[in-house]
DNA sequence: TTGGAAAGTCAACAAGGCTGACATAAAACA
DNA sequence: TGTTTTATGTCAGCCTTGTTGACTTTCCAA
């Protein structure tokens, strides 16, 4: 697998692929997820939801109108999981489920005003973070750090990454 | 919207941290995550562990001898759930628990030989991914990878990650 | 008209977090 | 010495969020 078009690449070492710089590169993953994910935690333990809250209303505000099955796709678990959280989203008023207009087995997934508001709670505090460490590395650091994450995925949560990424810009 | 692409966002700063520049870099790290964890993920799975366990194991082989407390700041979790997990290692003989010479109070924590062979399945699976994916971007973004991954620790984390990083390299 | 897809629900279970309470041994201190 | 603090372990119980399996309703499409 040599490199491919990215161009900057791989030509000057094959040492900097020790396993000690990917086991750094590994614990670099773990302790700054931890981070990515802090201050969300707080802001959800606060009303009562988890991080599985966060990721529903975060694809759904992404994807307004996005069905149950779509959801279930990118989140990556069990309908009988999505549901739970979802139903108490609803419940809770910050979710509504509109029957589908073509087919009407679906029901299209959309944030209320007060759903609207937690993610943008949320999103606000997450984006706070990232903002702070893409101004500390630099433009330079920041397409290096979306290269390595997107060769990271999985090949079909790539595309499903991808598909978001361009899909409704 | 701004620059086509996955493409070198060079130089042309203030602009690239929009609010959307901002959401695909969440989104990159969530996806990117999953990813991270899912060799390790399927290999525990048939050996009845779960990441706990897996976390444990890791932090043992990279500090060989550490005691329960400093585990217990580095995983971030309370006693009784790491207590859980290392009571089981333990049982199963991958993990040996040994009583300090100076503090006697104090537990030193070693894989033992079919822990380490654990270890190295774990973290050989993982570091495939890595490496695909440090070559698939190259030296220079993968030094942007982990200077934007530093910069997203919590500061208390980072220093933990840092002393890691220098204490036995 | 019938097969299958989309969604929802019930039940049961497991991992892995958490808190609180309590026990023990050993170190540190007054 | 006696007391307090620290390190560890353990019991019990709770919560979230994941899982499987079974079953229903609705409704699109062949």
């Amino acid at each position: 697998m040599a490199e491919g078009g990215s161009g900057a690449t791989g030509g000057e070492s094959l040492l900097f692929l020790t396993d000690e710089q990917l086991r750094k590169g590994i614990e670099a993953m773990f302790f700054a997820y931890r981070g990515f994910t802090a201050d969300p935690d707080r802001i959800l333990a606060a009303h009562d939801y988890g991080r599985a809250h966060h990721r529903a209303v975060h694809f759904i505000h992404r994807s307004p109108g996005t069905t149950v099955n779509n959801l279930l796709t990118t989140l990556g678990v069990t309908k009988q999981s999505l549901n739970r959280v979802l139903r108490l989203l609803i419940e809770d008023g910050l979710v509504e489920s509109r029957v589908g207009k073509t087919d009407k087995r679906e029901r299209h997934l959309f944030l209320t005003a007060p759903g609207s508001d937690l993610e943008k709670t949320l999103s606000e505090a997450q984006r706070g973070r990232m903002r702070a460490a893409y101004r500390a590395a630099g433009p330079v650091a920041v397409a290096g750090f979306r290269q390595v994450l997107e060769a990271m995925m999985d090949p079909e949560l790539r595309r499903q990454f991808q598909s978001l990424k361009d899909g409704a810009a």
